[in-house]
DNA sequence: CATGAATGAGGGTTCATTCAT
DNA sequence: TATGAATGAACCCTCATTCAT
């Protein structure tokens, strides 16, 4: 009856307060199985004030799934334009980010991989697909140009290299298939390097020099 | 309206039948919103008979991919095991089989691709590849043998490929790109001699050859 | 059949609406019977309605009896505390509306001892024991304080009386036997009077005197 | 299809086999949940041949009712007769064998107790009843002659009588509560003498004597 | 007597979205 | 901008019972 004390925010600060909760729900119970009022309920809120901030449930989905993007798409870029590393180094730095996808989110991952978050899964992946191969690409590029690599088509060997590691990488949502992963390193690289046209064994030598 | 014969079918003919239904209705409306109410009304059966085949409508779901995947693991088989051909010819018919994933069935590849269908994908996916390495590192391994290929890993060969294939497949899924694919086939039969080791513009040649 | 405009309620009184719903429906046709749809027709409103106010069906249920034993206990309480009677006319009363269990609902007998609301009969006794105990407990001690009733362990006279009126009332549901049960009364009483060492005849006299 | 092999079998044991499973399962679900389904699986028959024997469910229910009626009927009836006990030892033995109710069936009396099972209590309570009551009545009349009580209304104590056990016995259902009505039993036996017109503390004697 | 596939009404519940305040 | 009560369509599933064989 008493409506209750009317909070007004920063239009902004309130959507952003929105799609934290939904992130925070998707990641623990998926989209499906996370209501609207489970939102609501956790930026402590009233039903309708989410529908003044989204027109769907599946807005917010897209509004996160955008910011996600962005966020890698800097992190790309920014590996992209350091001027102080060799394509081969930026190639590993790139390929463990996007083998992550998490940029510091660590359960993405797994949100990620679970079946049920399929759709997320899809969308993240027809977002961020473009800008990765244009990264790819322009890092191939300048391996070209370093006498790195040998690539005449430096966006399909893009695309091709983007699908092998997501192919190898698919299988390391299960935990415990990630220290065989490790074992097989040795020989994905031994792929990409042929791929790229790089002198065998010199990927090997920057993913270990590169650590962790 | 009214009720009409009762008639009984052997349970093996009933069940085969509701998958059936289930099939044309996900393949139409996507699985989420595919009633129970839609299969059996299809079928002219009433509700009940629904669950006497299968606890739920998941199980529908599961049945289908596990005989979509069986018949697709038969396929593999059979071009595998066929004695007429070389590893090249194999490769590219499998590739073929594999990119379409439908065996005759069509609309199968935009059932797949279309994103209310993702975790139908998932699991089709998650089915399918384990067999479909198996049969193309077997093939890379025959043409290992005959010379065709220079393959030192050849299960790693296999899993990079399809995700090469994988990769450059996606995109199809809007049937606008798919000359562009059909452009850059050139390109990406390319990358996959490299990875293979394969002589240069073999492959090109025997995609020509085995028509489409 | 449209909409009409939507009204809101203060929750209570919305609350109170359902539960009134669902006392008369329960009344007419059972619990088991009743569909929630069948109530939530009955007070105007949308199905989803009622599960703003009750999490499932049951708990209406539930709260119909705890909405019940609140009003019973009250009426207990008035009579038990009634500073101008003694103990044998607080006896009566007690028993009188105990018997009938329904302060004013006159149905609600019926209810109760149809086979069908078998649950519902338990809940209730269960709930409305421990207060009918008590009060008749505390009047019993009056009545030892008074030099009306003798009795040595007034808690389990009390549960015994209780035991007494409930085995008799049981035949009362058949509206048939309760001139039997009437005539009988005074053979009744005289056990009661036993059991609390009364005197013989006191209790008739009371009945007669309160009327009915 | 095949429609396995046709055991037939005396009508007389296929019922009662299907009672008896029924027995066991309304014991371990409750009437409610347990479904005929159930029933034809655990005595290994097919589920129409159910309707063969009974014409509902609800007839099974009746049927094990019955049976289990009959059953105390002649438990009662044989203590009833024993020519040689007197109607204090004869009382005692009924109190406890009602109280039970059982008739080595242990599980029963919980059975009985359980809210979900409130009905199939209705059922017992309303058919077993009028026996009780009868041998309740004979006995004090016995009782009456041999000077051990003193009762007027012999029918109206024994209902009396019967109501008191009851509502004692009711708290019984839980096992934690035993030991409390064992020490207050001294007290009801009190009450009942009160009601019977016996000599105080001849019961507790009997109990004591009877054992257990 | 027996089978067991088929029936189909029926019901509880969820939840994204709306709207009167 | 905010509230939160109200909406209502939609859906999955159960199970007692029937009936063609």
């Amino acid at each position: 009856m008493n409506p209750g004390p009317r909070i007004s925010k920063d239009p902004e600060v309130r959507k952003e307060e929105l799609i934290d909760a939904a992130e925070a729900l998707f990641e623990e119970k998926g989209y499906d199985d996370t209501a609207v009022s489970d939102i609501v309920r956790k930026v402590g809120v009233a039903q309708g004030t989410f529908y003044l901030y989204f027109r769907s449930k599946e807005e917010v989905l897209e509004a996160f799934a955008d910011r996600l993007v962005n966020e890698f798409t800097v992190k790309m870029r920014e590996i992209e334009d350091d001027p102080g590393r060799n394509a081969m180094e930026k190639f590993v730095l790139i390929t463990r980010a996007s083998l992550s996808l998490t940029v510091g989110r660590e359960k993405m991952t797994d949100l990620i991989h679970e079946e049920r978050n399929a759709i997320l899964h899809y969308k993240l992946e027809k977002r961020m697909l473009p800008s990765l191969i244009n990264t790819f690409t322009r890092v191939i590029e300048q391996g070209n140009r370093e006498g790195l690599f040998d690539v005449p088509y430096p966006r399909e060997a893009a695309i091709a290299v983007l699908g092998i590691s997501q192919q190898f990488g698919e299988g390391t949502s299960d935990h415990t298939m990630k220290s065989i992963v490790m074992e097989s390193l040795e020989r994905i690289l031994d792929i990409i390097e042929r791929v790229l046209g790089a002198k065998k064994g010199t990927f090997l030598d920057h993913y270990k020099e590169l650590g962790r």
